[in-house]
DNA sequence: AGGTACGGTGGGAGCGCTCCCATGTGTGAT
DNA sequence: ATCACACATGGGAGCGCTCCCACCGTACCT
């Protein structure tokens, strides 16, 4: 009983979704033609531009994208990879604030965003593999760890590629980065300013490149001040709020007298912020807290925080502005071995929002 | 000087990524026995599976998506549509949990997920054309306003798609929803019962259903308690911060005497609490506050906030749960006609979450 | 007048896959 | 032994596009 199917889909030839041919045939002119207006080519006349431009508005013709994917080996589409789920990136604020940031570099063009997820090691291996066969011509990296096979395999397969946040001073790869050092030790000067002398930090991961510069920050401006660094006044942590707890607890009990606190990232300082007060201690009266990420938490502290600005939807956007270049360079000279960009270290600058905690 | 490539692309033949005939001539079957293979058809031996599979991992083939596409007409991609840059969708905490709740129904799968931004009609409208043209076999919407001309032209277009927050009671389209309801009535319970009897609401925009739903909720409790709703404690908001700020200013000047307020968003919430504090009003001592959303600010507010929670990760995952359903039943019987699926509204409890602030 | 150049154009070939039809090949029923 | 039938398999056709080459006409040179 059941009817045969026109092949493909079962879309009926006419009343379906336009084809190239069908334009062509309705402007009077060749496939080609139409496939240079389409693709804004200079070697077409003004008159049939026009006619093959009506032709298109008449039918409400679209491209197909698999089939052009296919031809042209191109498929106008980056990725951007997700840890998950794990890691602080579906945290505040990154998360939302990346994909902001890349949407608006985005919007002028006709590339689209995939969403990859992939945290364990074994699943990011085979998402290498994904990524290279054609499904997208450019890859963002975010959140990665120092020990992620990812970025290598990617490096290796020779894909377009951009990181946020450096893995180590020499990153392979194109990346973006915020000045981790210099917002660390804006902070520790800002505390400084304040009249704090004996200043304690809590630090995110260390494996974590970003925390290691925030840590070398607040060294750097205690060093700079003339401050001797008392390596009682560091706590490790990772980034947590439980961790921030446990950081300050060890500290309050290492250095009953600390007088300030900078903590890496400002769902750490939340955590401390609760030890400090069930401890009794005042903020900002008895101890200062400055924290890192200027998130949602920061502004509905109580007191607001104090926290060092990273600009995230900028480095979606310049993320994405150097995939994009890096894209088109590749696409432009064919010659593999031409294939030597220069790998741009992008860093930009975070900046200190004062508020009431310190 | 130019050596001239081999075609698309310039991947040379040899060295390029391996296709299904190569595979096909290593494993010494023919391409259509690769193909049934690659795509778990019963029809195989289990010898010449096992020849397949090897040759398939020796060479390291991954299928070229946008040949599978256009071939097959199907993309195994869907769309979410993220209402851009306005609106309450990139706030807190709807947007990340979303895509995550999305990212473990489709971690099962082999569809991938394009983000798609589109705020202005115009863009929206262009959209629909797109998603049309075979890039996406369904479509995610979510926080899709009342006047929103997207939600229409997909179904006019037939596109399968699942939309989170109704428009309306009678939503045409698939849907997943909190209880709003419920979730406002609990949260009037909870302030009754802890014998508060002068209960104000800020509601959020009341062209969103939702925000219509939970004002519905707070009338229902209060009437159920016997209680009469006085319009004077209803001030209309529109979710945000400052909105929330006016609102209980107005509150506090028309109602002096009220007891608790129910803000029907965290955010709101927020923007209340400060102004009680100003007010020199104690929370909960004075007045009970309770929010809606259950996001970071609750768990971060001075007093934490008590919060109706919304499972908006699970919203996620069924609202791509459904998606994927419907198109696995539309991909089965290819007879357009037969297009006429149960059309499911699921709407998911809410749990109320008490802390400090009531 | 003949040659040269070049902008403009049409359409063949091919991208890598899926679908389906035709063709074996083995099994059990007659 | 013969037929029927299911199962397994090979490969042609075609999805809609881009790329490129061949071709045409016109303008300009010598």
């Amino acid at each position: 009983m059941t009817m045969r199917q026109p092949r493909a889909g079962g879309r009926a030839r006419s009343g379906g979704r336009p084809t190239l041919e069908e334009v062509a045939a309705r402007a009077g002119v060749g496939r080609g033609t139409v496939s240079r207006v389409i693709n804004g080519s200079p070697r077409v006349s003004e008159r049939t531009r026009a006619a093959v431009e009506a032709a298109v508005a008449e039918l409400g013709y679209v491209p197909n994208t698999a089939a052009r994917a296919l031809a042209a080996n191109r498929t106008d589409a980056i990725a951007l990879v997700v840890p998950e789920p794990e890691g602080r990136f579906f945290a505040e604020p990154y998360f939302s604030d990346i994909i902001h940031g890349v949407g608006v570099a985005l919007a002028e063009t006709e590339v689209q965003l995939l969403l990859t997820f992939a945290s364990k090691a074994r699943e990011r291996q085979r998402l290498a593999q994904y990524l290279a066969a054609q499904r997208v011509d450019g890859v963002l990296l975010v959140s990665v760890h120092a020990d992620d096979p990812l970025p290598d395999l990617i490096e290796q397969l020779d894909i377009p590629a951009v990181v946020s946040g450096r893995r180590s001073a020499s990153e392979p790869l194109t990346s973006v980065d915020s000045d981790n050092y210099e917002g660390a030790k804006a902070a520790i000067d800002h505390l400084l300013s304040r009249g704090r002398t004996r200043i304690a930090t809590i630090t995110g991961r260390l494996d974590v490149y970003g925390a290691q510069r925030r840590l070398d920050g607040y060294r750097a401006a205690l060093t700079a001040a003339d401050l001797p660094v008392d390596e009682t006044l560091v706590v490790p942590a990772d980034f947590t709020e439980g961790g921030g707890r446990r950081a300050m607890t060890e500290l309050l009990s290492r250095r009953p007298d600390l007088d300030a606190v900078f903590a890496a990232s400002d769902v750490m300082a939340s955590g401390a912020r609760q030890i400090l007060r069930e401890a009794g201690r005042r903020i900002p009266d008895d101890v200062a807290l400055v924290g890192f990420d200027d998130s949602a938490i920061a502004r509905h502290m109580d007191p607001p925080l104090t926290s060092v600005r990273q600009p995230i939807e900028e480095m979606g956007r310049e993320m994405t502005r150097l995939l994009l270049e890096e894209i088109a360079s590749v696409g432009a000279h064919h010659s593999p071995a031409s294939r030597l960009l220069a790998r741009e270290q992008l860093v930009l600058p975070t900046e200190l929002v004062v508020r009431a905690s310190s």
